[in-house]
DNA sequence: GCCGTTTTCGGCCCGACTGTTTTCAGTCG
């Protein structure tokens, strides 16, 4: 059998939970599996290869877990989770999921009435046998009908370009209305997560009739809560949308609270009661006597609490409080550090703008220098480039660069890696350009060792100098492929290739996670767009977001460096001995 | 089930809203 990786491992921690939850189990017993669930899908190192002692050292695995996580990396499960699952129908847990829906329900669903899966509720609850149940009215009835449906019709993830944009236009309409109001994007959105559940904003100030206007937002299809102070509604595309209201003295504990994430939080509020301090989203109060000591800004909490502000996008508990303590947070990446765009398409292959078009949408973004980067032949689909047409679009592209002013554009390729390792063209035909990119769109569901040694085979080609959405992922759609990212990070590492993120919004690959793993291994990352057409190049901020996530300073980044700088740093342009490594 | 510079036992984040309740349990974030 295969290794589980990390999220199948904590896939079933989780499950285990969820099902000691049902079964009314002591709630810190359910927590320390969620937190162990966590603490495996958030390391980058596999968990398949730690022993009793690593894992110990994990933050919330203990004796206990560390030798059931072992039992479930070895066998694919552990007793407890075969007692659970013999003892509950495996989809039950769908119903755990239901919008509105929590474990005391389900508990009593399956135990009254015997309702096991979504089908069986539909039925129960189409028939008017629901009500029979204590605590079931019409009401609830319609509810749960509501969250079938809606379950149906929207996957309840989104990515996150397409969240934050459905937040920007949100809060600028609730701004328009209430400009006494202030208004900001909190939650999952303002960390960057690369997917987002919901949309929460936070207003500030006061005002009377603004859960109102809220509600009859155009885009508004469901009313789920409406309070005085928070109200939820469900907007077209299958977007939940919290929005709560605190008093202006309260804008930065709230800023903080809503922004999470949920892990974060429950580390500062202990750190909060360590100093004799309680933390909720309207201040930061001495527990004695409920002096307030903060709450009007955010970075007035975190230095009460003696800690440097920490960045939205690090707030995920992945050591983000220990560094804030010690103040050696790193200066992160910031999107005016972007110089360059190592990776765009063209016509001549499957893009929608021509080269000059898309050189000068470039240089009006502002860019110092870019490569231009069309597909090999191994992607007949896109028209990909043989070795001649390769050699002939360089020379167009060199020409373009010799008559253009106000930006540098280096003529490259990204370069299909092929099922055993191979380069899908010549070395000659590689050497005679700029900048080789190298990436795999096919055959990509090889197992692990297949697909790491294919990729580190191309690393160790001389004439690549960057491997590109490494893992090959779609958010949403794709699982990403096998790839062992530790290994390829150090392949990359000790041949001084460097890997991308890249920056469309549905691969944002490499993933925050792995980035992180493999700066940490001593790669250097570029960021770049793989734009399609002119307008895609703005892609780039989510590359940003994400360099941001995986603790990157501008120096981790290849292409935040003047353009001399940048070529002498590529592989190819560095000494022969490199070459040769 | 985890965790520890007040602890190896006794803690473990906390408040708003809903629905079906007459004072609260369940869910959510």
């Amino acid at each position: 059998m295969a290794p589980l990786d990390n999220l199948a491992v904590a896939r079933i921690l989780s499950d285990i939970g969820d099902m000691l939850e049902l079964k009314g189990e002591n709630p810190f017993k359910i927590r320390a599996y969620r937190n162990a669930a966590d603490s495996v899908a958030n390391n980058p190192e596999p968990v398949a290869g730690v022993d009793a002692d690593g894992l110990r050292k994990w933050p919330g695995i203990g004796k206990d877990l560390s030798a059931k996580i072992i039992e479930i990396c070895q066998s694919g499960s552990c007793l407890i989770h075969q007692e659970l699952m013999a003892h509950f129908p495996p989809t039950l847990l769908d119903l755990l999921r239901l919008q509105g829906v929590g474990p005391k329900t389900v508990a009593l669903l399956y135990n009254e009435l015997r309702i096991a899966s979504l089908e069986d509720l539909e039925a129960a609850a189409t028939s008017g046998r629901l009500r029979e149940l204590k605590g079931m009215g019409a009401r609830k009835e319609a509810l749960l009908l509501h969250a079938l449906e809606e379950r149906k019709r929207h996957a309840n993830r989104h990515l996150l370009a397409d969240a934050a944009d459905t937040a920007d236009k949100l809060v600028e309409y609730l701004q328009a209305r209430v400009p006494e109001v202030a208004f900001e994007t909190v939650g999952s959105v303002r960390r960057g997560s690369e997917t987002c559940g919901d949309i929460d904003v936070l207003a500030s100030g006061s005002s009377t009739d603004l859960m109102g206007i809220f509600t009859s937002y155009h885009l508004v299809e469901r009313i789920l809560g409406r309070g005085d102070t928070k109200s939820s509604v469900l907007i077209r595309g299958g977007y939940q949308a919290d929005l709560r209201l605190v008093g202006p003295e309260s804008r930065g504990a709230a800023l903080q609270y809503f922004t999470g994430s949920k892990q974060h939080n429950i580390a500062l509020r202990d750190r909060a009661l360590e100093r004799g301090l309680r933390l909720n989203e309207y201040g930061l109060y001495r527990a004695s006597d409920e002096t307030r000591l903060g709450g009007d800004t955010e970075d007035g909490i975190y230095e009460a609490l003696g800690l440097s502000w920490i960045a939205p996008e690090l707030r995920e508990h992945r050591g983000e409080l220990e560094s804030a303590a010690e103040h050696r947070l790193p200066e992160l990446l910031q999107w005016s550090d972007l110089r360059g765009d190592l990776h765009m398409h063209t016509t001549e292959t499957d893009g929608k703008d021509d080269l000059e078009t898309m050189v000068l949408a470039a240089r009006d973004q502002g860019l110092e220098y870019i490569a231009i980067t069309d597909h090999s032949k191994a992607l007949a689909m896109a028209n990909g480039l043989d070795e001649t047409r390769a050699l002939a679009h360089a020379a167009r592209i060199r020409d373009l660069n010799r008559r253009i002013d106000g930006i540098h554009v280096l003529a490259g390729i990204e370069c299909d890696i092929l099922a055993d390792g191979s380069m899908d063209l010549a070395d000659d035909c590689l050497a005679e350009l700029d900048l080789v990119i190298a990436s795999v769109h096919s055959a990509l569901r090889q197992d692990e060792s297949e697909m790491t040694a294919r990729m580190v085979r191309a690393i160790e080609n001389p004439y690549v100098d960057i491997v590109a959405h490494p893992t090959t992922r779609a958010l949403l759609r794709r699982e990403p492929s096998k790839v062992n990212v530790d290994q390829l990070a150090r392949a990359a590492a000790a041949h001084g290739v460097a890997l991308e993120i890249n920056c469309q919004i549905d691969r944002l690959d490499l993933s925050d996670v792995n980035a992180r793993l493999a700066r940490e291994r001593g790669v250097k990352l570029v960021i770049s767009s793989d734009a399609h057409s002119r307008r895609a190049l703005a892609v780039k901020k989510w590359g940003v977001v994400v360099a941001r996530r995986a603790w990157a300073a501008k120096q981790d980044v290849l292409n935040t460096l003047p353009f001399e700088e940048f070529r002498a740093s590529l592989r190819r342009n560095r000494t022969p001995q490199a070459l040769q490594a």
